[in-house]
DNA sequence: CAGTGGTCTAGACCACCGG
DNA sequence: CGGTGGTCTAGACCACTGT
């Protein structure tokens, strides 16, 4: 229970604040294009600074929690738009919250010399050294749902075995612990195409069926690509959805 | 040529600095992982405060201009990041990113009764009043790339006229110049579906040929939905784009 | 008019990084 | 250790909204 924000605390008090209105706006107890308290009543509230109100309150805009209208006050967002959406998500968070079991099925794992194009989204020099090649069938609720090439551009004594990602199953949470590896951002393009025959065999459907290929470069926090990966998802069993701000 | 801050101008302070630091980026007068200087140094260069900078920073590292790292500084993120792809862009925006002329063909324009997942998606109550609907073929290069369906929400005395959407071209152009509505976020979803004969015959291709499909929902600066709409993109002519943060 | 958010200042202390 | 970004304060003035 989140009540007050403690000067003390390990915590910035700009994110314990934050953390105190989300919960409020979650309960329902700030009605949706309800106005909250004015910057200056928060002061008094929590006995913070307004700047540090304002920190908080920034963010909770920019995540689509609440909107502001000047000379007007500060409203509660409609509940469809408070959860944000454009977030960078591995697949197993993204079958969670899509309500399914992840899961997955690992093809090959090994070293190999990165083809010309994952070179270049790596930005390795051609005819570089050797990347971590891993493709696996992605399950989910133990169905096939797409077939996932991953390029990883590690440093020379660093690797990953076969162990470790069946018994972790999420790559971004072995690159996070093992290596403290934090991503970023993502550059991420869609496309339309059809099944292969080996597609098809492996996706369990038919050839020439239509798939969503996605294909992803990864960021970490100093911008380096770390990862270059291909998804083709079963165009019956996968939807993307994005969250556009102006 | 914006070389210092001035305390009179009508652009705030923090505005005139992203400016400047942009520009400097973009020219290349800052080269990619190369540190920018400190702030306290930028205190003295710009004669602004640092709270002042640190809003100009706060936009550059989540436009992804730069990147900032504790107890060390503020760098330049490489090129290929720079330029923001999370944005909400009409078509015509799009098509001319792309390099493309954009255009249209309008099928249909007039009052209808929306369907019911029409009226879900614009928060109406069912059974409500018309909404204005508008059937296009969209071009680039006068090529077809996609059919698009809009369902706007309009006030009570508020409509588009067929002439004004030939003139104008872009929906945005107008919702914002004639009505003052201004957008500010979307949510989208993309599947892969496949083309209908009906659907083919516009778009000049094979009938079961696969399409991409996008579904929109855009939402004004309160929050309140306007538009929804729907647009069927050539498989083998779109590529859709995006940039996740975490 | 009073109240709201938007901008801005000149300080302060902290945690982190490198030499 | 000095320099960096991260957090925070207590003020101030402005532009905008409603009554």
């Amino acid at each position: 229970m989140s009540r007050t924000v403690d000067p003390y605390a390990a915590l910035p008090r700009y994110y314990q604040l934050l953390n105190i209105l989300k919960e409020k706006i979650d309960n329902g107890e700030w009605e949706p294009h309800q106005s909250i308290p004015s910057e200056r009543q928060l002061e008094d509230i929590y006995g913070v600074s307004r700047t540090t109100i304002r920190q908080a309150m920034g963010i909770l805009v920019r995540q689509g929690y609440v909107y502001q209208e000047h000379g007007r006050g500060t409203f509660v967002s409609p509940r469809k738009i408070q959860k944000g959406l454009q977030e960078l998500t591995s697949f197993s968070e993204d079958m969670l919250s899509r309500g399914l079991k992840p899961g997955q099925k690992i093809l090959e794992i090994g070293s190999v010399l990165p083809p010309g194009k994952v070179c270049a989204h790596l930005e390795l020099p051609t005819g570089c050294g050797s990347v971590l090649r891993i493709e696996r069938i992605r399950l989910g609720d133990e169905q096939p749902i797409g077939l996932q090439v991953s390029y990883l551009s590690l440093g020379e004594n660093q690797t990953i075995t076969r162990d470790e990602l069946e018994e972790r199953g999420s790559l971004y949470a072995i690159l996070q612990e093992k290596f403290h590896i934090s991503l970023s951002e993502a550059e991420e393009t869609l496309e339309v195409t059809v099944a292969t025959s080996r597609e098809a065999e492996l996706l369990q459907m038919q050839p020439g069926a239509p798939l969503l290929l996605s294909e992803r470069t990864l960021f970490t926090k100093n911008r380096r690509p770390i990862e270059y990966v291909k998804i083709l998802y079963r165009g019956d069993r996968y939807r993307y959805t994005v969250r556009l701000t102006r």
